[in-house]
DNA sequence: ACGTGATTTGGACGTTTGTCCTAGAAGACG
DNA sequence: CGTCTTCTAGGACAAACGTCCAAATCACGT
């Protein structure tokens, strides 16, 4: 396999697209073009556009859950691992600005389409309620962790929406600085 | 004009199915099934797709900003007024676990779709943004008002965002009696 | 009853979509 | 060098898209 345009590129170019463009306005044209290929070569990977859709979700699922298992590995304390999440909105905030949460926007575009991935999408927002939830068990707040990490994710979520719509840097970080002073006080 | 189609009926109609469906993912043929009207028909009142999408926005600005001097008039104290804002949640549970926020699912599309009506769009979030920051002035917070509005914003977002994802309508009341709660600390 | 302007129809148009096929290039292996 | 498998290019295909138009229909003043 010479220059070899492998599976794993389509998946990794479209996982970009889907992120900056959505699933449903990306074409095979549009991740053709990115990778210089042809629009038929797509058929040997894949049948469909939903099976590169089920592919790129699952390397969101993997990637996911690796990057929480790394970050459980760590030495720090559940508190600072809940603190490395809220700071995720500052450190990828020039690709959130521009195109929101990848998780949430999927979820949302998903559900708007009615579409037979929308559990898969949601799955990759669940791992981070159950990582989170994890972390405020470890915290001693057992009973309630489900409802700490839920609301702390929907926090997340509300502001990468409105970094979207209003561009606002600024916002970002007294947000996070509120959530972390939210966390402090738990 | 008899039986005749009114040009408003026709952004209604596409103003359902933006919600439901998305902007883009909605077609002209779907808008005239609803109606029971021939697509060709169309072309009459509009030009072009995006000419209804900005009749469909100008309707939503217009009905936000009745919606919200309606309840400046009301004889309510501020505080009165952002719990109304915030049982909002509450109110249309239904509508927004099955397709999120009208308001900030259109501003997310729009902006991966990078369309020109991105702006308009944002005007209506902007439109609660604005109110609610003057409530919190009239509360005498004028200096964080603002921001104040800004995180009562997204903390709406968010649980918008999630209550589509998960449906857990349970989570909506939580989050409400939350964030009033929040309210009374201010 | 008639004519005029407003409204609606059904379809044509060129483009783009996702899907699918075939011919052949490129690689591994004998 | 020859053969077999793996991969790619380019395009065919029907369907759906937004756009646009000519012809028919409707409402209404006279």
């Amino acid at each position: 396999m010479g220059g070899a345009i492998t599976r794993e590129q389509i998946v990794e170019a479209a996982d970009r697209l889907f992120y900056a463009q959505g699933y449903d306005p990306t074409s095979f044209a549009d991740i053709a073009a990115a990778l210089r290929i042809s629009r038929g070569n797509f058929y040997y990977h894949f049948k469909t556009k939903d099976e590169i859709l089920a592919a790129v979700i699952a390397l969101r699922l993997d990637r996911t859950q690796a990057m929480l298992a790394g970050w459980e590995a760590a030495g720090s304390d559940p508190a600072g691992r809940i603190r490395g999440f809220i700071r995720m909105l500052v450190a990828n905030r020039a690709p959130i600005m521009r195109h929101g949460c990848p998780v949430g926007t999927l979820c949302g575009e998903l559900a708007k389409l009615d579409h037979p991935a929308r559990d898969q999408a949601n799955a990759v927002m669940a791992l981070f309620r159950d990582w989170l939830a994890r972390q405020f068990t470890a915290l001693g707040r057992e009973a309630e962790a489900e409802a700490l990490a839920l609301h702390l994710l929907a926090r997340s979520q509300g502001v990468a929406t409105l970094a979207n719509a209003f561009r606002d840097e600024d916002f970002i970080r007294r947000e996070v600085a509120a959530m972390e002073a939210w966390l402090d006080a738990q």
